[in-house]
DNA sequence: CGGAATCCTTCAAGATACTG
DNA sequence: CAGTATCTTGAAGGATTCCG
């Protein structure tokens, strides 16, 4: 299949769509470092809600990006974990998380400079 | 200003944000081979309101990854051209699109297996 | 613990029409 | 040509409650 883009019905949009999504981001990032928990991947990500995270896991698994495993516990304990795909996304991710951390300055300065200009 | 993306209020995730709107990424890799005008970004990218559009130039007008230029002239012009900060981006969503372009049939088959099992 | 189901709000996006 | 203004709706997302 050819990837363009620009091209509305792409499937590459969706992927984009996916990728864009901030929740997706972050889950990827905090799996970088291994298998967690449910509730770990909860609480390294600050103001995501049950619902979202939950929706975010399982788009993420949906797209063959994490793998999800359930053990039969009591109490219940459910591990996601990055596959080979996902792991193959840290490149791009990181290159953007790294652009962010080294611009927010000019970022948010440019910001400042077009509010103030009006 | 240090930057944390898990944390809600850092700016980093507005930046993540923007860059996870689907249009910014589209409008700042139209833009990547050089100026332009309001109408040759619109019609590069197919799908687009004219609303979103101008609404997502703005956006990044805003954050200083674009510069928007407007000649005196009947009937009007309007370029757009990536900003130096601009610019500094492009490695970071060529990764993106990269890994798209490569490995949408891998998640296009993830989901077909994962819909196809329930 | 790790969800699913429900309700409810708001707000973002599309369509449409108008203008300097 | 390159927008702005207005309206309407669909759906994303939060809060809450219940369950295996």
């Amino acid at each position: 299949m050819q990837a363009d883009p620009f091209s509305a019905q792409c499937p590459s949009r969706q992927v984009l769509d996916r990728i864009g999504d901030r929740w997706s981001v972050l889950v990827i990032l905090t799996l970088a470092d291994g298998r967690k928990r449910y509730g770990e991947v909860a609480s390294a990500i600050e103001g995501v809600s049950q619902k979202m995270l939950t929706q975010t896991l399982r788009g993420l698994e949906r797209d063959g990006l994490v793998t999800r495993t359930v053990h039969a516990e009591v109490p219940p304990r459910v591990d996601y974990e990055l596959t080979r795909l996902g792991r193959s996304l840290l490149g791009a991710v990181g290159a953007l998380t790294d652009w962010a951390t080294v611009h927010i300055d000019d970022v948010v300065e440019a910001r400042a400079s077009y509010d103030g200009r009006r």
